[in-house]
DNA sequence: ATTATTTTATCGCGATGCGCTAATTTCTAT
DNA sequence: ATAGAAATTAGCGCATCGCGATAAAATAAT
């Protein structure tokens, strides 16, 4: 087979990623490893074989052995007998649905988005912010839904996303510019608002506006407003937001017509 | 704190889940474990602290400690650092998110889906089978939605499910007996099939008809129409379902409505 | 204040799992 | 077909990692 290497110096004798046990004693690196195997798959790998499994985590063969097979025999993953190769199983959703099912966040807003998705017959999302993405963790699609792509789970990047610009702008302006700052800004799209200071200006407007908007800074065609929902010490806990398609809203329409429904609803589930 | 001891007879030296590593070297244990900790959270515990992961996880408290700490770091657990508490994070989502971009089986559904959920205007469902149970792995709710319980990751018992006796339905006799015998069968609701005979039945007719239906099964009000999906081999591979609320239609509506478009769905997505 | 719990930190020992090696199976090419 | 290459499976001895007991510190309860 075909040597498909995901860097790693492949150096360095065990695992120790960036000094990771270094001078952590409590930390178990059997279990960055596990870890490592299950995000070797994807939509780039569906399906793996063993040597690709090593090749594509950077471990040695043994390793990569050891490691399948034991997420095999704990039902994460599947090994078809005939091809010798591995995939992921439906049972990795376990972890996440026990996520969603125990989030009193993501609990507290639900009647408050589908009202907001009956209301507005739009798609309706609430993400939350984890390092510099957005995680989409509740949706509703409308009738008219473009984007399929998105699901329960996926990324963006903070900043070409309303969710994204709308929970930096309750951050502190350092913390907010701190998060923009370890982002690789890039376009998206020809659309995608990337230099460092059209994002902090963004971030400002957001701030005086209550609301953040976004068309086709990440996806053609997508149109985004969103507002930050507060924890109860007044942090942006997470977005709701509408994602309409821009063949049926002008940009100004999006704004004039969902801007206070969007602030009203975060409003009513944050907790200041 | 309270004792919330969860089974598990706390004997037995190391953590041998059931003679696990005994006869098999390549296991790594600690993967095990870690996963027991991230198992333990869920609607019933969506926060614990150090001494509740110890006990509910059955492990001794350097374990809890290593294991948490271990889960942390890597961005699965995140720590109130005033409460102590442990609670999962939105990171746990993305190796289900890995599992559900890379399917081929998800993504050949999708259009189909999408149709008969336009067409219908009716809630509708993509599952497989796992062990007893049956998982959902894509879902289009209706806008006259009941059940916003359901969800990507959910699982229900096979035998109280419409998708579940479908898939049953296309097994060898002997397999979905297997798989029956397996399930601890209890009633769920006042209309629950659970009788080991009556399932049988249920199953066989499932096979002559080429659909499955399942009315108050599991949830109070829930009707379901599903047909089996199968694999270039002929066996089933998942199951594509119609779910309506019983106060919209009769139990004979729903069949002599659905259950030809449900057929011929199925048949669409299957490789056979 | 005193006691009881829980969390955090430390550490020596031994089982665990690492990674080298070899046997076996599967694939490729001639 | 046959040989050769590549990948998978299996075995094993040694060093290391992580186990689990313990103690110190912090927090909660009485």
């Amino acid at each position: 087979m075909t040597t498909l290497d995901a860097g790693r110096p492949s150096s360095r004798k065990r695992g120790a990623t960036a000094a990771e046990k270094a001078d952590d004693p409590l930390m178990v690196m059997s279990v960055d490893k596990a870890f490592r195997v299950l995000s070797a798959f994807g939509r780039q790998y569906p399906t793996l074989n063993l040597s690709q499994v090593a090749s594509v985590t950077g471990m040695d063969i043994s390793s990569a052995q050891r490691f399948s097979h034991t997420l095999t025999r704990l039902g994460y993953l599947r090994k078809d007998p005939e091809t010798k190769r591995f995939e992921l199983t439906a049972k990795t959703l376990e972890v996440g649905h026990h996520f969603i099912r125990g989030s009193r966040f993501i609990d507290r807003a639900l009647p408050y988005l589908l009202h907001l998705s009956k209301e507005t017959e739009e798609t309706v999302n609430l993400t939350v912010l984890e390092d510099t993405s957005i995680i989409f963790v509740s949706r509703f699609l409308s009738r008219h839904m473009l984007n399929t792509d998105v699901v329960i789970g996926s990324r963006m990047p903070v900043y070409c996303s309303g969710p994204g610009i709308a929970m930096l702008s309750r951050l502190p302006e350092d913390e907010a510019m701190a998060i923009l700052d370890r982002c690789d800004l890039e376009p998206h799209t020809p659309a995608t608002t990337w230099q460092r200071e059209a994002l902090a200006a963004k971030v400002r407007q957001a701030r005086a506006q209550g609301y953040a908007t976004a068309f086709e800074e990440f996806y053609l065609g997508d149109g985004s407003i969103a507002a930050p929902i507060l924890d109860h010490r007044g942090r942006p806990e997470g977005a709701v937001n509408i994602a309409v398609s821009l063949s049926r809203y002008s940009p100004e329409e999006v704004a004039s017509r969902f801007s206070s429904l969007i602030i009203a609803t975060a409003h009513a589930i944050s907790r200041v």
